[in-house]
DNA sequence: CGGACTGTTGATTCGAATCAAAACCGGTGG
DNA sequence: CCACCGGTTTTGATTCGAATCAACAGTCCG
């Protein structure tokens, strides 16, 4: 029994998708292998062509690219639940970097049972597109937020998105969150430098809006956050708005 | 019969996806409403529930989004054959804008329609799922265009993505391409100033690189521009890469 | 002809990068 | 237990790319 891989998965899909009783436990029966890996390791590298979906149980992966100057950008952050990957069932070739960010626990699923379960259970299939389709539209938010916002607009504006993911599986305690970020990582999130990234939290902390110490994010005034960085959650779409 | 309207998409499905002569039949006959627009008309507006998607037959559309204080975004840029809002298929909730940048000739299909082709014909529902992906990779490379490269290497990167994407639906010649698009509207997408467009396009154009006039881009320089922007083509997955 | 965009140019300002150097922190090994 | 090390965070000085401000020319069109 793979209990906490699938769990973690269904914690997220039946959190905006709806799926019946059958859809369930086809997902229960799905093949799915496990692996624990340190912080900091590729999963899948830019230009691999992986035959199987890494499904995050524990802990933080993001995925980023790296310009031919060397110059990285951290492309999306992933939550517990999330199936980081699942663009590679129908993309062969991987166009970036999935990467942990800390100690996980993952679990991979074959390209070809996900094929076989999209077929047989059409509410699953409809589910994990849709999936695919919100971090396409998170990808959305994260060129507006790199291309037209302040830094500390963008900053404020990570780390709500970031809350509001989190509390949707069930990952925050307080107004915080748990989250081991370096200032680099940061600042390969949102564009800027490392440098400038330290100065806006210490604005923003200077401002009482937030804390942080060592991994702990301490959002203390959301409302004010959420109006500095001009947040608006649509784009989450974290209701099954049907 | 509507031909030309499905004459594009097709065009665009199959370059990069396998679909046999039973799928072809069946997007044929789908039910699609002819509608016409003048440029600079929103299609379907942010917080929006469109009942139909839209494809787009002749012309150019565009993706954007503005922020609290009045900047806009743009997103992307479509070219025919592509289907810009298919992610309200499962989306219900417009998060963005979908409006023509020229004149455009649109073919809109009701998502009832769509969601029958999808469960009928699980080929096409995987070629226009793998659509909805690769929209997401453009997505991811954009925010690398906007958050990691200087203002010439993006437009640099921005024309040749679009002269990539154009060829593969026969819309180029002779290295150029046509694209009736203001200075205004080239900043944002490029998340800079209009001022700071028009100086970048002079420079590219005092080396040589480029020439435009009118709405008639020319790449003369195909080449180096590549090299200038740190162009690798993988994100477009032009390729049915099997 | 007048008006509204659009494109161009120059002067100035400003946000953020870069450069450089400390201070800090957790681990490792002598 | 402490010296040391690499990575991280912090601070200050300086530079730089791009924004802003402002004005003017070009084009299209009613």
């Amino acid at each position: 029994m793979m209990a906490p891989l699938t769990t973690a998965l269904l914690t997220k899909l039946t959190a905006s998708n709806v799926l019946d009783g059958e859809d369930i436990q086809a997902i229960q029966r799905l093949p799915i292998r496990f692996r624990e890996l340190d912080a900091r390791q590729i999963i899948v590298a830019d230009g691999e062509r992986p035959a199987e979906c890494c499904l995050l149980a524990e802990g933080f992966t993001f995925r980023s690219k790296t310009t031919f100057d060397g110059l990285r950008q951290i492309l999306s952050l992933h939550v517990p639940g999330e199936i980081p990957d699942l663009q590679s069932l129908h993309l062969k070739v991987m166009d970036h970097d999935l990467v942990t960010l800390t100690p996980c626990e993952l679990g991979f699923i074959p390209h070809d049972a996900l094929r076989q379960l999209n077929r047989e259970r059409p509410n699953v299939a409809s589910a994990l597109w849709r999936e695919t389709l919100i971090d396409a539209a998170i990808f959305r938010e994260w060129i507006v937020n790199v291309g037209r916002r302040s830094a500390t607009a963008r900053m404020a504006h990570f780390l709500i998105e970031l809350f509001r993911r989190l509390e949707a599986v069930g990952r925050t305690r307080d107004g915080g969150f748990e989250l081991p970020i370096t200032q680099v990582e940061l600042a390969d999130c949102l564009g800027i430098s490392t440098v400038h990234v330290n100065r806006v939290l210490q604005d923003l902390r200077k401002e009482g809006l937030l804390t942080v110490n060592r991994a702990n994010f301490h959002l203390l005034e959301r409302k004010k956050l959420e109006q500095l960085a001009g947040f608006d959650p649509t784009y989450l779409h974290q209701h099954p708005d049907l």
